[in-house]
DNA sequence: ACTGAAAATGTTAGCGCTAACAACAAATTT
DNA sequence: AAATTTGTTGTTAGCGCTAACATTTTCAGT
C-alpha cells in the first residue's frame, strides 16, 4: 500500500497560488484574509485532505496547543467519560490534552499544576470537581496567566468561565414528575453536604413540592452523604416509617441503589410498592435490577465546550468579558428507567 | 515570577562541551556514544532538568512518539483506571497517546484503525479485550508493520507480545482459600462463555476443588454471563437448593453483586451465613455492602507495561522474537473484603 | 488623478531536534 | 610503519510551520 505522503501547507499553498503564510492565515483564523482567498484555500484544503503537522506548529509558535485536566477521583465513571469526550474533541482540534491527578495533599497538588504550566505550557486548564472551587489553584493558574474553564464548580461563580448543568431544575422535575405520577408521599435522601450540588438538588425537590402544594412530614427528608451506605441507614429509617413514603428520591445513584436493596431486602416490590429515583445516570444506575431511573448529566457536551472554549482563546483576557458570558448551562436529560413507575395505591 | 527558559539540547551541548548531536545521542540510547561522554552529558541534563521538546523531536524524526490504544466499552471502569495509568507513563516517557473507540460496526474500527496509522503515524498500537482478538485488526496492524500489545487476549498467543494475569491461578487460590477458610459447598457462577477468562476462572475452580479431593454436586455450576441479570438468575436457583452452598464464587463482580442482593432478599446473611466472592475489583466491589472479596487485576502494571514494551522498539521486529518472550504475566491479588469470612457452619 | 492609510499578501528566518554523512581517533591487522 | 577496521564525535541540512517584518494592493478622501 503506498503511503500517499501528507499535504504540508506547501502543497496547498501551491496547488491554490498564494504563499504558505496565507494558508497558515486561514488555518488559524486569522482575520487578515480576504473572503475570496479564504474560500480558494479552503477548497484545496478540503481536496487534498490536509491537516496541519502538529508538531511543527507547535514548534513554531507561541501557542502549546497542549490542554490540561486537572481531575481528582479516578474511580469515577464520571471522570472516565469525560475524559475519553475531551480527548475525542481535543484531537478533532489539533491540541493534546495533559491530564493530571489531584493529589490528596493540595501542596503536592499546586505543585503538580505549576509544573504542568511551567514545562508543558498549557494554553489552558479544565477543571473537574470539587478542584475547581479550589482557591490555591485558581490563584496559580490566574497569577501564572493561564485561562481555565471550570466544570460545575460551587462557588466564585465569576472568577472564570465555567459549564454546569442545572441541578436545581433537574431535581425540580424529578419531583414534579413523581408528582404527576400520582406520588404525593415523596421523600428525599440529600447527599454530602460539602457539595453544592446537594443543596440545589434539595431546593429543587422542596420546592417542586411547594408549588404542587404538597406538604411533606420531616420525617421524609434524611442526610446522607451520596455513599452507598448513608443511602442504605436513610432507607432503613424512612421505610420504618408508619407512614412510609411511594417515592423516594436519592440525591445520587448511588443511594438510590441502596434504597433498592434495602427496600427489596423487606420484601417490597419496587416500582409497584415504592418507586425510587436517582441522579447522575452512572454505570451503576445501568447494573443493578431494576434499573434506576436517573437525571443524567450532559457529560460529554460538557468535556466537548471545554475544550472547545480553550481552544477559541476567546477567554485568554477575562478583563472584556461579561459575567453572564462565562455562564455555561448544558441541558439535562430525565430518564425513566425500571425503578419508578406511577402510583397505583391511592 | 521569571521564566526560567527550558534548557535547549544546544544549552546542554555547551555546557558539557560536546556537540548537540553527541547529547542526542546520549538521549536517544544510541549505543555509539562512550560510557565517559555518556556520564559527563547526563550529569548536565540533570543539572539543567533538561527535557527533549517533544514537538521538534518529532518532526525531525521517523518516529511518531505517538502510540495508539484501541478500546472498547467505554462504561467499564477498567478502561478509566488503564487509560489514566497508560497516559501517565506515556507523558512520563516523552510519548503521547492517541485513543480510539471500537465501533460496534467492525468495519468502520478497522477504517479508523487504518486513519490512525496513515495520519498519526503511531508507532504503536495497545490493544484492549475484546478487539485485541479481533482478526481483522490484527491483520491491518500487521501489513501497516506497526508493533502491538494485547491486553488479556484469548487466543492467537503467538502473534503478538501480549500482557495479562494468571486468571487460572487467581481463580485457583481464590477457591482455595475459601476452602482453607472451612468450606466445602463452595458454588461457582461462570462468565460469559464468549470470553476465554470464564473458561479459565471456571477450570481454576474446578482444580482447587479436586485438588483438595472435594466432591461438588453439579446444580452448584451455574452459567451467567457477567451481568448483574444473569447473577440474579444463578443465584435464586442456587439458593434455593435443599443444601444450600455456604460459599458462592462469581467468575465478576457484578454477578457477586447480584448474589449479595438476593441473599439479602431472602434474609441470608453475609458473610456469616454465606460467603460471596467476586473477580476483577471493579468499582462495583466497594460501593455494595458488604464489600465484595475478590481478585484486584494489575491493571496500572499492565498499562505501563504495554506503553513501556512499545515504547523500548523491543518488539519493531517480530522475526526474531521467541514465542516465550512474548508472554508478559503479571501478578494479581486476593483482596479480602467483608463479603466472605470464616465458614462456621460445621 | 494623487495621496495616505488600511487591508491583504509575501519574504525571511528560525523554532529544537535528528538523519545522513563526514571526520577523526583508537585499536587492530598486514 | 602503513593500511585497514572499528568506534566515537562533529557538521550540515532540513523536518513543517509561524512570528515579524516587508511589500503590494485596495480604497477612501481630497
Amino acid at each position: 500500500m503506498a503511503d500517499p505522503k501528507r499535504a504540508r501547507i506547501q502543497d496547498v499553498a501551491e496547488q491554490a497560488g498564494v504563499s504558505m503564510m496565507t494558508v497558515s492565515r486561514v488555518l488559524n483564523q486569522d482575520k487578515k484574509v480576504s473572503d475570496k482567498t479564504r474560500e480558494k484555500v479552503m477548497a484545496v484544503v478540503e481536496q487534498l485532505n490536509y491537516r496541519p503537522n502538529v508538531s511543527a506548529r507547535r514548534l513554531a509558535s507561541t501557542k502549546s496547543f497542549f490542554l490540561g485536566l486537572l481531575y481528582d477521583n479516578p474511580s469515577d465513571s464520571y471522570i472516565s467519560q469525560f475524559l475519553l469526550a475531551a480527548l475525542k474533541k481535543c484531537r478533532a482540534l489539533g491540541y493534546h490534552l495533559v491530564v493530571d491527578e489531584a493529589h490528596t495533599d493540595i501542596d503536592k497538588t499546586i505543585e503538580s499544576v505549576k509544573q504542568l504550566i511551567d514545562v508543558t505550557q498549557v494554553d489552558g486548564m479544565i477543571l473537574l470537581p470539587p478542584m475547581c472551587d479550589n482557591e490555591q489553584v485558581l490563584d496559580v493558574l490566574t497569577k501564572a496567566n493561564v485561562p481555565f474553564v471550570r466544570i460545575t464548580p460551587d462557588t466564585k461563580l465569576n472568577r472564570s468561565p465555567y459549564i454546569c448543568m442545572d441541578d436545581y431544575q433537574a431535581a425540580f422535575d424529578v419531583t414534579e414528575h413523581l408528582i404527576n405520577q400520582g406520588h404525593s408521599k415523596i421523600a428525599h435522601i440529600i447527599g454530602d453536604t460539602k457539595q453544592g450540588v446537594s443543596r440545589l438538588r434539595y431546593q429543587g425537590y422542596l420546592d417542586a413540592l411547594r408549588s404542587n402544594k404538597i406538604i411533606t412530614p420531616p420525617e421524609y427528608i434524611e442526610q446522607g452523604s451520596f455513599t452507598y451506605q448513608s443511602g442504605m441507614e436513610a432507607a432503613i429509617k424512612l421505610l420504618s416509617l408508619d407512614d412510609k413514603p411511594t417515592a423516594i428520591f436519592a440525591a445520587n445513584d448511588d443511594m438510590a441503589a441502596a434504597v433498592i436493596s434495602i427496600a427489596q431486602k423487606q420484601g417490597i416490590n419496587i416500582p409497584s410498592e415504592l418507586s425510587v429515583v436517582g441522579f447522575d445516570d452512572t454505570q451503576l444506575a445501568t447494573i443493578v435490577w431494576p434499573n434506576i431511573s436517573t437525571v443524567k448529566q450532559p457529560i460529554n457536551e460538557m468535556a466537548e465546550l471545554a475544550i472547545t472554549l480553550l481552544a477559541s482563546g476567546q477567554y485568554n483576557d477575562l478583563s472584556n468579558v461579561k459575567s453572564l458570558d462565562l455562564r455555561h448551562i448544558l441541558d439535562f436529560e430525565l430518564i425513566e428507567r425500571e425503578s419508578s413507575s406511577a402510583n397505583k395505591n391511592n
